[in-house]
DNA sequence: ATTCCTGCAAAATCTTTGCAGCTAG
DNA sequence: CTAGCTGCAAAGATTTTGCAGGAAT
C-alpha cells in the first residue's frame, strides 16, 4: 500500500482519504504535535499489517530512529486510542496488538500456530448484541469477538 | 449452587457431584495433592462468584491461611486450567478473571461501571462458528464473546 | 515563545521461578 | 518414604511515569 503526503502547494488532491490522513488531521485536531516519530509510529498502525505488536512497531523503527525508546510508541498508541482511531486486541497470553486499519470492534480470527490474524464478515453480529440488549437490559457499548484455532497453511502443514 | 442433569430418559436426576467434587476428583485423578490451600481455592473457582481475580482470591483466604502467598494462587489456577476445569477472561485493562462453574467458552456481557459479569444465552453462537470455519478455512479450537456495556442498576443510578 | 514530545531510567504491576523445608498419600 | 506442594524472595515481563532537554507550531 502505498501514501502519499501532498504538501500545501494543493495543486493534487487526493480523494480518497486513507486511515493515515485520518488519525494525522484528528491528531492535528486535537492539539497534538506530529513529530517524525509519531508520524512513522501512525504510518504502522494505519496499515496494521498482521496487527503488530508495541514491540512490533519499535522493532521497525529501530533502524530510522535509533534512539527511540518504547516509552514513546506506547505514549502514542495511547494518545491514538484516546482519539479511538485505534483498536486494541488483547490476547490471552497477556499480549496486545493493535488494529489502525480498523478500529472499531469487528471479529477476528486467530491462529494459534502462525499468529495469522483473519477478519470474518459477519453480519448476524449486529443482530446479536440486540438479542443480548435485550435479554440483559443492558446498553451495550462495545464487544469483543474472537475465534482461535488453526489455519489451513499450518494445518496442512503439520504431519 | 444447585446444578440439575436431566437424563436422557426425562428422569431428572439432582447430581450430587458438583464443581467442586468434579475439580477435586481431576485433580486427584492426575496425581495432585489436595492441600487445605488448594482445597479452599477450588471451593472458591467452583463457585466463581462475581468471576473473583487472583488477588479476590488471595484476599478470601488470608483470614484462614495467614502465611499463603499469591504464588500459590497462581500456580494452583495454573494447574486447574491445565486440566480444563477453569476458563480465565482476560479483560481489556489487563486484568484477569477466572470461572471454574462454567469452564467452557462462553459470552459475558460486563458492566464498565460496576463489573458485574452476567451469561447470557446465545443458541446462534454455534452456528456462526460454522459460517466462521467455513468462510476462513480455519479449524476453530475456541473463542471469546464479551460485550461491554451499562448495566440497567447502573443506568437507573447516574443522573 | 510556548507547549508538547522524546529519551532515559526508575517505578509500578502482574506473573513466574528457584529453592529449602514441609506434607499428603 | 517421597513426589509434589508451599512460602518466601528474587527474577521476569510488560507498561507507566518523572524529569530535563529538545522539537513542533
Amino acid at each position: 500500500m502505498k501514501i502519499n503526503i501532498i504538501k500545501s502547494k494543493g495543486i493534487e488532491m487526493t480523494e480518497h482519504k486513507t486511515r493515515f490522513d485520518i488519525i494525522i488531521q484528528k491528531l492535528r485536531d486535537n492539539g497534538h504535535k506530529i513529530t517524525p516519530q509519531r508520524l512513522a509510529i501512525v504510518k504502522i498502525i494505519a496499515q496494521s499489517e498482521g496487527h503488530p505488536s508495541v514491540e512490533d512497531i519499535y522493532d521497525q523503527l529501530r533502524n530510522a530512529f535509533p534512539t527511540m525508546s518504547l516509552a514513546t510508541v506506547y505514549r502514542n498508541i495511547i494518545t491514538i486510542k484516546s482519539l479511538g482511531e485505534v483498536l486494541e486486541l488483547g490476547f490471552p497470553d497477556g499480549s496486545n496488538r493493535y488494529d489502525g486499519h480498523k478500529p472499531y470492534p469487528h471479529p477476528h480470527v486467530i491462529c494459534i500456530k502462525c499468529k495469522k490474524i483473519v477478519d470474518p464478515d459477519l453480519d448476524s453480529l449486529d443482530e446479536m448484541e440486540k438479542e443480548v440488549a435485550s435479554e440483559t437490559k443492558f446498553k451495550i457499548l462495545n464487544h469483543r469477538l474472537d475465534f482461535f484455532g488453526i489455519c489451513s497453511e499450518c494445518m496442512a502443514n503439520q504431519h
